[in-house]
DNA sequence: TTTAAACCATACCCTAAGGTATGGTGTTTC
DNA sequence: GAAACACCATACCTTAGGGTATGGTTTAAA
């Protein structure tokens, strides 16, 4: 049952787009390129999009539906307690493979020309800050460290799909273990 | 001495085909804009440089001069002991304003697109790396903790300007600080 | 079997941008 | 003062992309 090449429907559009968003980033994503990957003409895409607007707001209600969400249930799914829950959460962020680091870059660096695209990101980013907040708070009882201590995780799996490292393969999993215990062992002043 | 807003020099363009870089993103570094912006025409441009891959190239060996070399020179200047030179570079880079984050931003989304880019980017990431495990191996005798703290401290100085975070401006500094701490395990911003 | 919807191609217009060729103008330099 | 240089304008070509208008083809329902 493969999908012909042709007889494409919207939501075909939507992910190739998407994926062409991971790969080369929002300006590479445009009507005539996916068109001629597609081996369709422009005419395809204008029956299923009004234009590009429509094509770009499309994909993020998609991004919207599986977003972080999924993760937090997850992670609550498991349960257990503090630590545990940030290191399973831990656990899914560093497994993550190439697209998806590439599509979290690709949607910041859009944000970055677009301030609508910015305003939806802030508001995830502060999703997820609340989240580990939350967690952290019940380990550290300042909410001072906890706040420092979820930033710092935060940035922790920010650095991981930026920095340029020359950190082997099979260290790198290692040393962002190292890192979590860190974050976790440290004795913050627990009133 | 103001100069004319013709008559422009070879760095001229370099300058503003930078600053166009920091605020927009490689993509919209094009000959056609900087002329417009810059109120001359594209004749001009061409006078200056081969082509367009010439100014990129003459934008990176800029770039490259102006380097974290700056920072490292700095540190080393005030001395003290890792802490204190460990405290000293946070303090550069948390008081780091608009423009250099969005430049060092703006670089990391060209190395996305250009492997060359991101090789030259690779490269500076380890020195920075190298720098910062060296200072944190006179504190941490264990190397493996030593090379975690300098990949959170990075990760620190990354996230810092990629979380589009809901922290309130005159509380950000406060929280950096805070992190700090966590990763040195002792008080105070000082310097 | 006719009809309508879904899907796509063709042809066309417009703008932005890279790049070239050539001519013009002001400033040095001899 | 004339030549040479530095700097820029004008005009033009080409490609990529957004968008429209319209007509063709397939499929499924009536």
């Amino acid at each position: 049952m493969d999908k012909p090449i042709s007889n494409l429907s919207r939501k075909d559009w939507i992910d190739f787009a998407l994926q062409k968003l991971s790969k080369e980033g929002i300006d590479k994503v445009t009507v005539a390129a996916l068109a001629r990957d597609l081996k369709v003409t422009k005419g395809s895409f204008y029956w299923h999009f009004k234009d590009r607007e429509d094509l770009l707001k499309a994909m993020l209600v998609r991004w919207e539906e599986t977003g972080s969400e999924v993760v937090f249930n997850e992670v609550k799914r498991v349960g257990g307690d503090a630590k545990r829950r940030l290191k399973h959460m831990s656990d899914i962020i560093f497994k993550r493979y190439g697209d998806q680091l590439n599509f979290e870059l690709a949607l910041r660096e859009w944000g970055r020309k677009d301030p609508k695209i910015r305003h939806i990101i802030a508001q995830e980013d502060e999703r997820r800050m609340d989240y580990m907040r939350g967690l952290f708070a019940e380990i550290y009882a300042d909410p001072k460290i906890a706040e420092a201590k979820a930033w710092l995780l935060f940035s922790l799996y920010v650095g991981e799909m930026t920095i340029a490292a020359p950190v082997k393969k099979q260290n790198r999993e290692e040393l962002l273990w190292v890192c979590m215990e860190s974050l976790l062992e440290s004795k913050g002043p627990t009133t």
